[in-house]
RNA sequence: GGAGCAGGCCAUACGAUCGUCGGGUCAUUUAAGUGAUCCGGAGGAAAGUCCGAACACCAUAGAGCAGGGUGCUCCAUAACGUGGAGUCGCGGCAACGCGAAGGAAAGUGCAACAGAAAGUAUACCGCCGGCAGGAUUGGGCAGGCUUGAUGCCUGUCUGUUUUGCCGGUAAGGGUGAAACGGUGCGGUAAGAGCGCACCAGUUUUUCGGGUGACCGGAAAAGCUUUGUAAACCCCACCUGGUGCAAGACCAAAUAGGGAAAUGUUUGAGGGCUGCUCGUCCGAGUUUCCGGGUAGGUCGCAAGAGGUAACGGGCAACUGUUACCCAGAGAUGAAUGAUCGUAGUCCGGUUCAGAGUAAUCCGGACCGGAAACAGAAUUCGGCUUACGGACUGCUCCGGCC
RNA sequence: GUCCCCAUCGUCUAGCCCGGUCCAGGACACCGGCCUUUCACGCCGGCAACAGGGGUUCGAAUCCCCUUGGGGACG
């Protein structure tokens, strides 16, 4: 039985990380996405989520971010390890659709488990 | 059927699954936390931050000036720049809508270009009179010359015309957004409210209605006054400042540093408002160099609430009684996703009906979707964005 | 969140307070011509803007209101 559970500890919170993550963390893009990763600080994977005041209005912003947390809570467990993980909205994202909004975030999970189980292996390897 | 006006109303509903924020209870745990369960969880605009208040701090919130705001009347309200009812003006055929709507007869400023002249008188053209000069193949008279006569010359009077000067006028004048009441008659040298009649307006007095803005009427004064105050300003009224990042408390961290200037009752400096006064605190304060922390708790959710009846009021609103609710409280920031059913709207296809037709209405099927938009201390408004259905009313067209 | 400020040619700006002289001036850039063997410099000419809407006024870049966009301060 896989947890779809998803609150706050399993955010990032404090702005030292979101800032750590943009300069030093490595990013995966899409049409509507971005994503910096970085190496986890806690046990388990945490989400980030930063939409900026020039994708659209509050009402926009928040539907974005329901998006990205719906989809992150239900397909949390195909990442290995612990990570950090940033998803940043672009431009192109402001009249998105759920639909659309999940299969793109989709490949972008897609390229996330890949290069998460890679790391992974190296880092057991190590 | 079309076009339009006004008003209040709704803001998909229900079920299932997976989640999320707050609170209560239980379990576990030293505690933080975690888990289970129950309850609650966005809007008419939550938005813009344009007003008004509550609340907190600044002294208890002081005085004067400055500054800011409002601006027809009466009422309502905790308050308002808001609302209601009216007045006046403007727009619309109408339903109805809009109006920063006090004062330009307190003062100052401005009115480009054009035009004679732009606000108080003036006089460029024009019209008229007087004086002086010129012209005159208009007419009269006198004198002279000459002749047969007509005639010619000079002077003078009058007329016409013209030039200059002085004066009178404001009827008329390419302009301009705006030109000093309008029309007619009289009057005059020419003209003019110069006089008169009617009309329009203003001021003063007065009568009636209205709480009042104002409305209706009468009389008098020839009084005729330009526009602009969303230009300065005057008048009346209101207004202390800062905003929950207000503010209160707890904890952590480093340092109780160095240099310069100034000051200690003859008072530095600071707070209260921009200035002055007044008042309070008062032994440190200011600048530069160097260093450190930026976490938590409270504020923070229970009434200027809603509905109904009765009473007051045209209404906004308000008094009493009864009932209904206890109704979000996050802080990298909760209220969502998926599926099903019903319903609404939009688009398409098809069938039937009305009609010459455009088109309209109804049924079925398929597809799509909800418009604007997300609490951040809390309320009352305003403004802006936007989907839908309903009710009432107005105008136009057609048929009976 | 609370409170402020700004918007003029492609860019930087003047004009705004106190309305008309402004179909908005200047500099750089761009285009065309002259000069030069050619380029540059220089000279001449041209193109080009009042954020949007409404109001006040005879008249609005300027005054007033609303909206849109951008920027800043505050623990």
């Amino acid at each position: 039985m896989k947890s779809f559970h998803f609150n706050r500890s399993a955010r990032i919170i404090k702005r030292n990380e979101f800032v750590y993550l943009s300069n030093k963390g490595q990013k995966l893009k899409n049409e509507h996405f971005i994503a910096a990763v970085g190496p986890g600080r806690s046990n388990i994977t945490r989400l980030g989520i930063t939409v900026t005041k020039k994708i659209g209005c509050a009402a926009t912003r928040n539907r974005i971010k329901r998006f990205t947390r719906e989809y992150f809570r239900l397909n949390r467990h195909r990442i290995q390890g612990n990570w950090d993980i940033n998803i940043i909205a672009r431009q192109k994202a402001s009249a998105i659709s759920s639909k659309i909004a999940f299969s793109s975030l989709e490949k972008l999970f897609d390229d996330l488990a890949k290069e998460s189980n890679y790391k992974e292996y190296i880092i057991d390897f190590y």
